[in-house]
DNA sequence: ACAGCATTAGACCGATTGGTCCAGTGATGT
DNA sequence: ACATCACTGGACCAATCGGTCTAATGCTGT
């Protein structure tokens, strides 16, 4: 009946203890890495007592790094999803994504990495974090790959466009970190030319 | 004459110290980060006691870095004109380009990061890092660029396909990362289609 | 042989790391 | 009123962190 889980205290922290874990995570992992952000500062961002993260994330540390990269990745499938949806066609949508990727870039301080793989990359050992990893990249991959299938693109033409796409964000959001200027994120789906379309027009 | 920089002892190491370090700082960093590596583990890999290392970077782990991330450039750049130099065209010398490093990334055990981004991406608190590291990627760009330009682009084509061909290498070697798959970096210059070549035959 | 210098070897340091543990605390159902 | 239970607060821990320091160890030129 009462789901009360987000409801209650309104003078205090708007959001409870477990999403503020997750969020401070997730930012502070973007800009610092994994191995970079110690818990000491984790747990001063997220205004949480140790004992809270252990009881939220049993095994500490590395629960709650794949808690934020699949939050992160959450707000990403969301985002393509609300570019592509109503977008006429696949450069549309696509464009779409650059821009708003752009904007969120800005507000993060012209800064901050990828989320997930600043997160998940920590190294070979580390095969369980890479799998995920992987798990959450080819999600977005089959997600835009899907749009671009409703958008008229044949399969296997919207799985490549897809990866390229994929390819062309990751590249270009380090670019923009290098130079701090998110014009180079808002400028990559001009390179989107799937190379089918090179050949179309003979 | 004699260029015995590498030469002499042949039983021992046969690197002198200094560049053992630097090789083992390089190879730790690409593939657990810069703050995911420790000073023993460095120190164990390249087979050197402390001392050496606070004697041949007084700075210690972050003069290492620095060094490291300069010597990987320098192998880069030196991949990119072995590349483009014999090359009849910018699209050669870049599919030259990818296939190489798809064989480097192979050698390297399927796994490892650009070794500058990985190590020089330390968090908006290090700027002399993130300075470094913009420095050595925009030589690469020109570098690039410089090629393009002698193999016949424009000067503004030859900037704008250099700093496409870039991002489409860093986004194309995470997802071989994601992949453990090299062939996504050997597939990359098929996604090399100057933006205006498109507008070319109207 | 000796002085001088670059290099090595590793003991040692305080600070910080991620993690454990348990005594509270406060809302809840009975 | 009381027992229950999810949650909090933080003291505490061994291990490791990056870094300092000094004595020994070579190789140099003289």
């Amino acid at each position: 009946m009462d789901d009360v889980t987000t409801a209650g205290s309104a003078p205090d922290q708007p959001l409870p203890t477990r999403e503020r874990l997750i969020l401070a995570a997730a930012s502070l992992f973007r800009n610092k890495g994994y191995s970079g952000t110690g818990l000491a500062e984790l747990l001063t961002e997220a205004a949480a007592p140790k004992g809270s993260l252990y009881h939220h994330f049993p095994n500490g540390k590395s629960d709650l790094a794949l808690a934020a990269a699949n939050w992160a990745s959450e707000q990403m499938l969301q985002l393509i999803d609300a570019s592509f949806t109503p977008a006429p066609s696949f450069q549309e949508g696509a464009k779409t994504v650059c821009y708003k990727l752009a904007k969120l870039f800005d507000l993060q301080g012209k800064w901050s990495g990828c989320p997930v793989s600043a997160t998940l990359f920590e190294g070979p050992e580390n095969e369980a974090f890479h799998q995920h990893a992987a798990l959450l990249f080819e999600g977005w991959i089959s997600a835009t790959a899907a749009h671009a299938q409703r958008l008229g693109l044949a399969e296997a033409e919207a799985q490549a466009a897809a990866e390229n796409f994929y390819i062309l964000l990751q590249g270009g959001w380090q670019l923009a970190r290098v130079r701090r200027d998110s014009d180079v994120i808002r400028g990559l789906h001009l390179q989107l030319c799937p190379p089918m379309q090179l050949q179309k027009n003979d």
